[in-house]
DNA sequence: CTATAATAGCTGCCTAGGCAGTTACTTTAT
DNA sequence: ATAAAGTAACTGCCTAGGCAGCTATTATAG
């Protein structure tokens, strides 16, 4: 069962008022595609940019949030990353066999494997941080603080919305 | 190989100006985390919604692409979807096997196939596109017709960077 | 006309995420 | 103290995309 539109009787079950109408949907104009290619500029490049050190994005981004200590097992990251700890498990699993993280298991909590880096996982952090900071400053190098505040402010209020 | 950075000799390989820095850099502010995540808010929305359809949201895409009557075999699809063909091939697989179009082999190029809606699939998509239309509405109905716009165009601006 | 290039669709192999279920452990509530 | 609830990690099964390579067919260049 789907909701439940609040459409006159016999209306069409359209109804809802905001930006996009039915009849002008666009599949190439709307915000859905164009959050995605946005996106997805931004991480092809900076999986391009990768390549050389054997890691992908979504590996990448494991390693900053463990480079920034606020996320030390498979759970936490899950949790700040949103996604599930089913994929996460195997996400570890990828970058434990790349030797670049280690699984210790807790002595205080004995369901809890913390992760820690290796040395040459910890040497690659600060090498692909970099990385990132460039792509990322190549495709909003032209952007004023301003827009950079607006464009995070309008993308904040969606986010907001879906809890 | 990775990039050449116009770092002065003896600096750190960081450089390239722009809203980011190494040393602020931050997952959780950064806008590829917040275009993901802005992105996967309204894709996980339509995605539930679309459950008791049996569809997900990128079978969905492809109804709406062959709906609006710009595509009708794999390849443009894939151009269209920036995706490769491997991908389309399965995708459409499924979407076969699910009965919602078809497969017609062309008889002036034969190598390709055109695609076809079944009845089922013809009814599904004039369903299914209503619920996209309320999720976006949902999500940006608070947007003016100006912050629509402003998005709009500081996305833009980013995707014509990518090519 | 023929060799070459380009194209359409497909396949195998990889990473990756979502969902449901399992086991081991810990917390809580009675 | 024990039963119930919650939590961490993991597994299997699914969808999905990226990449490389393949075959059949068509277009192009000499």
């Amino acid at each position: 069962m789907h909701k439940e539109t609040q459409s006159l009787p016999g209306e069409a079950l359209e109804s809802s008022d905001g930006p996009y109408q039915l009849e002008t949907f666009s599949s190439k104009e709307n915000m859905g595609y164009l959050l995605k290619r946005t996106w997805s500029v931004l991480a092809t490049a900076i999986d391009q940019e990768l390549v050389p050190y054997d890691l992908t994005y979504p590996q990448f981004l494991i390693l900053v949030r463990l480079n920034e200590g606020e996320c030390s097992t498979a759970a936490e990251l899950a949790r700040v990353i949103c996604t599930d700890t089913g994929a996460m498990t195997r996400m570890l699993d990828r970058l434990e066999s790349k030797g670049v993280i280690r699984r210790v298991r807790s002595t205080e909590d004995r369901r809890v494997v913390n992760l820690e880096f290796t040395d040459t996982g910890r040497e690659l952090v600060e090498k692909v941080l970099v990385i990132a900071v460039n792509v990322l400053n190549r495709y909003f190098g032209d952007f004023s603080a301003g827009e950079m505040q607006l464009l995070e402010q309008l993308l904040k209020r969606v986010i907001a919305r879906g809890n």
